[in-house]
DNA sequence: TATGAATGAGTCTTCATTCAT
DNA sequence: AATGAATGAAGACTCATTCAT
């Protein structure tokens, strides 16, 4: 899982994988796109300084642009991985679930969490520095997630439609289960208390909770 | 939706209370406070400039130092406050619940929904921009943090060990319970469709949902 | 020679006479001045703020301008000042001389050398930060400089005219006693080591050897 | 007066060499440091900005950082290089005298007084901007000064030691002799009433007078 | 006589970005 | 693909000074 293979000395191992799979980016443009994850992760879009991050990528500052044309760019690239990332896991995640909105709730949290849990700097990023993208950059950003609260919402509703679940209030529910995912970068490291898999089997049962799951048809 | 009734020039309303009761602050004082505040919150600390917030504020650049000394002071007396409130508002709801560890979460939960959703430019601040703050200034601010957590710790621990609760993980479940108030900011706006004292039952309800609340003792 | 004398309990006093006697001012005004003359001696003029200066005496900036019209009108003050007292310094000291030069000479130098003992913080004043006088705040100083320079050059001129004094070059030696005198302030400080009567009386030796003083008429 | 002769507007001549051959700088920064020195030395280095140092050396002010990460910098590089080059001038002076404690007062002064002539504003500068520096960018240059006080503090105590000198008063009279070349870029300027041979010359005299040589042994 | 709030110009420095090489 | 020098705008903050009280 970890890939990192013996490079040139001049290669600087980024460790773990901060990137998801589909960032198709490689060599110089990569290690640009991984500082200024980890960079704005860190310190905020708007605290980072193109030195910083050619410093950390040890690059001059003028030659970052030749892979990115801008500052704002290159978290509108960040931004748009990270939701098209986040998109696709659900989207994966609910093709492998039958048609029980309840095990469809559970797919969709589960991979809800594992991602926030996999990629935090990534999920950190989209979810806090999106307001520092102009209108227009934040435009397929704002559209992927839209789509992704609506499967949300969607399941919520077929869910309470059937009677399989008994919701306090659909739109709150939708909220805390979202809220749930998102703020697992904010105080969750994988170790030894809390491996990722009983993070998201204890996230799951929380929303199962929440919709009020009533027994099952079979 | 804009109750900005006509005023005289000088009055410079400031519409809806933007700061928690705990804040002193009166005339200029107050109002670079309650201009900061909406700045830092719409635009962040650090996309928000000195000359931006005396431009909101009516005065030069200049005169805000005579009142603050610099633009970190400004976030960290707003975090302060923030912090503050909330430690507040628990405590106060916390007094007047009973022992039974139910209607303390019942309460705390109340209470931190109700500051989120009554202070939300606030409470996106406190929760977004700490991390611009220097050890020194930020240290109150985490101290008071980490009692609001215990609270909430503390009564999931309580109720678990008394058999009132079946919690599925205690850290997971505070972690959510926080964050379905800490995100309220991000998505409620009190109005017809959902008005606040129906987002605090809501929230309430779901809180109680997660830690699998047994049938009480009477 | 130290007239402090009981003041009221907001009394600060200053320890060792910075000024000198022509210095009439007295109460906030003697104050400022005094502060003033610290702050441009320790940190120049252009480094000191009237803030600094307002902190020292316990002032509010805005208090000093009741004393005094701008901060460049103080250090003219002190600078004037500075200049009088030389100037009467030197010429008092003539008077007591008889009509040989080389008597004369021992007491221009004396006189020259105390006084840069004796008010060192003024004399680097003076020294070092009339460049930083507007010309119209700066003539009449320079007028008494001219005259204190002419003073010790006349001195020498009759000397070397009566074959009083053996001079190596006139200029060159007015200039090396004058900064004999005016370096003082940089490094002597009074003490058990070197007291002022041995200082002047070493200067005055080191001042009558440089002009080749021969054997007297007597 | 002014010899310099029409260029190309790019050249930028900088007439006389203002720097020492020890400073290594070329090109922009050797203009900015250059620019630095008449600036410092005519305004004094708080009263110099680094827009009018911009405007002299025809830059943007963000241009001069560049080549120096601070103002202060600028100044530590010229205080560092005046003292190189003037240990290095006492030095090489002393290296060519024989062991006669007054063929080497001789030649101290000698280089001591031509030094300060040919390089007065880098004096000038060294002399009354050093207390402008931090404690760490001063240091250097303190213990460069110190060691050239020590250099003809020796020369004193071995004259006085073998008789060849009568002193007056050691520290006084070293005092003094360092005072005499210090003051030289105040007064002096090479013309055709006093030239630097001269000038020298006289200083030469001037000290050997003050520390009472004695008939040599030869 | 002194204060507290305010001003407008100015401080040093950093910013994202460009461009010739 | 990358550098080093440069730009022009903007950053936070300080300055000397004013003025109503």
């Amino acid at each position: 899982m970890n890939d990192r293979s013996p490079r040139s000395r001049l290669a600087r191992p980024t460790g773990p994988v901060l990137l998801p799979p589909n960032v198709a980016a490689e060599g110089t443009r990569r290690r640009i796109l991984e500082g200024a994850l980890l960079l704005f992760a860190r310190e905020g879009f708007h605290a980072s300084s193109m030195r910083d991050l050619a410093r950390i990528v040890e690059l001059q500052p003028s030659a970052v642009y030749v892979h990115f044309p801008s500052k704002e760019h290159l978290l509108a690239e960040l931004v748009r991985a990270g939701h098209e990332a986040h998109q696709g896991g659900l989207r994966a995640a609910l093709l492998e679930a039958g048609l029980d909105p309840l095990d469809q709730l559970r797919a969709l949290v589960a991979a809800h969490v594992r991602l926030h849990a996999a990629f935090p700097h990534l999920a950190t990023v989209v979810n806090t520095e999106m307001a520092s993208l102009s209108p227009d950059l934040a435009a397929p950003g704002l559209a992927l997630r839209k789509q992704s609260m609506a499967l949300l919402v969607d399941i919520l509703a077929r869910g309470a439609a059937s009677g399989r679940f008994a919701l306090a209030h659909a739109t709150v529910t939708a909220a805390a289960i979202s809220a749930l995912g998102q703020s697992v970068p904010a105080w969750y490291a994988p170790g030894p208390g809390l491996d990722v898999d009983a993070l998201v089997e204890a996230s799951v049962e929380l929303a199962v909770r929440m919709v009020g799951a009533q027994p099952g048809p079979r």
